[in-house]
DNA sequence: GATGAATGAGCTTTCATTCAT
DNA sequence: GATGAATGAAAGCTCATTCAT
């Protein structure tokens, strides 16, 4: 697709980069086609409409993001372990591409309720890594039988999503990539089974 | 406030109910003035703007939030404790307050990001009592002394506000008080000193 | 109407003058409200959209020229002298506003297909009155009995728009009253009672 | 012509289509195009612009039109035949076609003035034998001296086209055929010089 | 203080036409 | 001759804000 369709990405990247650069209502179409170096009319031979071009760009990019992040977890074989790497590569992959961190994580959410539910059903994807980790996690003994993996996987998302837009908002001042091991072990301690003389003590 | 001016509370409270009704970009000036039954020029003689009004909104909302969540945490003397009756009465207030939930989770979070700010600043409020039970943990020894105040808090936030927006895009339809608990217990066994054999382990 | 909603009748004059001046497809919003001398959003008080102005000028026009029509007629007594009366008055009307006769015979039929539906049930109005002279005058015995009341209309209708369409498009450079008189004629034998010595023959 | 280049009047007879299935201002160069089974591109070899394949539907068209129409006319030696015979072939001719029907007597009036222009000269050619018919029929003595040619030209073509544009706006419903003879005999009743009884009385 | 009629800036999308292959 | 990807100009409508009454 990226070979045989260049003006397509060639669309998307433009568009992360006029989002990031003028928010997301100020990112009109011209200036979109204009920042990847095509006529107005040439992105509606590439999209349905502009919203199609939001949604693409979050289903792209989440695409890829996603994609990696399978394949960095599996090299991992422990659910803590994967739950590591995988706040690593979150925060690594945002920090390495500060304008999509930015469209991710404050324009797109801008963006009316139809748009944002399209991209929710996008997000299931990574929803569906931390279940699968907190599910692996929960079978091999690691984590507690008790645990729930819809709260669990919440507050995996919730805590990460808040620092990345905390980190985002204070603009990206600070490494994101050194809170990693922190949050992770903030997290992981209450899904242990090593826990469990206080669960019995509840 | 409430007494001198009732048409200022009269125009919030109407804000309120058309934007959870309508939506945030179908909440024109002239529909709250409507709700509020005033006349659209009216409006003005209680806001400087739109943004203002939106702003109001928020700022009152939570005023008397963070005001009731104060009242309720004064009554708790171990940090747990009071963290505990924290999200109980988060979840509670917003359950209580449907039309309030969907404007504070989905639909003000559609305005811009210089209205975003001003709502983060806001929300300050909210983040200082966290900090302030978390700290108040620290010194009384319940919680570690590592424990990273600001990723704590994170957590804590990005916790319950993504249990919150979850529960407000499933249309409110399963009770969000009976989560309070678990979440808290979630929460809380990353920051117990009780842990610290593995804190040295580390 | 007129006189409570003087911007009304303010924007479908200038509606008329806009399209007859430039044409049915340049005659864009702005340049009728700028005609009107209001501001383009004003027209969107008094009119829904620009469909609805081009409906509301035909409308307008046609109900006073329907109106003044049945004045006319009343005055006459016989089906023969209303029918006289009818074509002069038609003529004479459209004679005298030369903006209004572009406007509904070339201007207004370049209008898509719903508009034009919209157009043919107010010209209805008219059409009706063609039916009340022609049944008016099957029933005093001026007109034969066998006379098809939609043929005879359809003739009637079709004889005078093809007369004043070509009027128009010749820049209405000749009377079209003069040409009243010799239409009428044409038009009544075939109706006549009279003739039927030849509807015996046939 | 239609030897050489067949794919003239392949565009030609795609454009018949797409206008009356899709109605004017619905008909892209694009969907003629691909109704003609060739590339956008090719359009343009055979005609210079959108307009001039419009243009080139009703030439082509009414010049079949008239040719056949000459034809059916020479066979009959009287001017009341000739005209009976013309507009039994006309409505004949239309009923065969419904697709032309739509495209001539609804979509292209949609037109714009320029094109309408061009389409009253090919129509010319029509009206040029209503008026040689007059014309004959007034030489002959069958018509009254006193008719004014244009007049009954405007007449005859004025109540054929009214009867054929209701007919075609009534989804074709009902025959046409059926309605030829019924309009001849009142079109021709006030050309006759047999009513000069009447002249005379006026 | 209260009203509400009037303002006018701003943007997505379509489609006839071109031209490199 | 044939293709079809690319071009780019053009306009209806909304709505926050004002201000005369």
């Amino acid at each position: 697709m990226n070979e045989k369709r260049p003006k397509y990405m060639q669309i998307i990247d433009a568009a992360v980069i006029v989002i990031a650069e003028n928010g997301y209502h100020q990112a009109q179409v011209s200036k979109i086609a204009k920042q990847a170096g095509v006529a107005d009319g040439t992105i509606y031979l590439y999209f349905k409409s502009k919203e199609d071009i939001l949604i693409s760009v979050f289903r792209e990019k989440m695409g890829q993001f996603i994609e990696r992040m399978e394949k960095e977890i599996q090299s991992e074989h422990t659910a803590e372990k994967k739950l590591s790497r995988l706040i690593k590569q979150h925060f690594s992959l945002l920090s390495e591409n500060q304008h999509l961190a930015i469209v991710t994580q404050l324009e797109l959410r801008q963006s009316n309720l139809a748009l944002r539910q399209k991209i929710n059903e996008i997000l299931k994807g990574y929803l569906f890594i931390l279940d699968d980790i907190i599910q692996a996690g929960k079978e091999s003994g690691e984590f507690k039988q008790s645990l729930d993996v819809r709260l669990a996987r919440q507050m995996i998302f919730g805590t990460i999503d808040e620092t990345v837009t905390t980190w985002v908002m204070n603009d990206q001042k600070y490494s994101l990539d050194g809170l990693a091991e922190d949050i992770h072990q903030l997290l992981i301690y209450g899904f242990h089974a090593a826990n469990n003389q206080e669960e019995i003590l509840q």
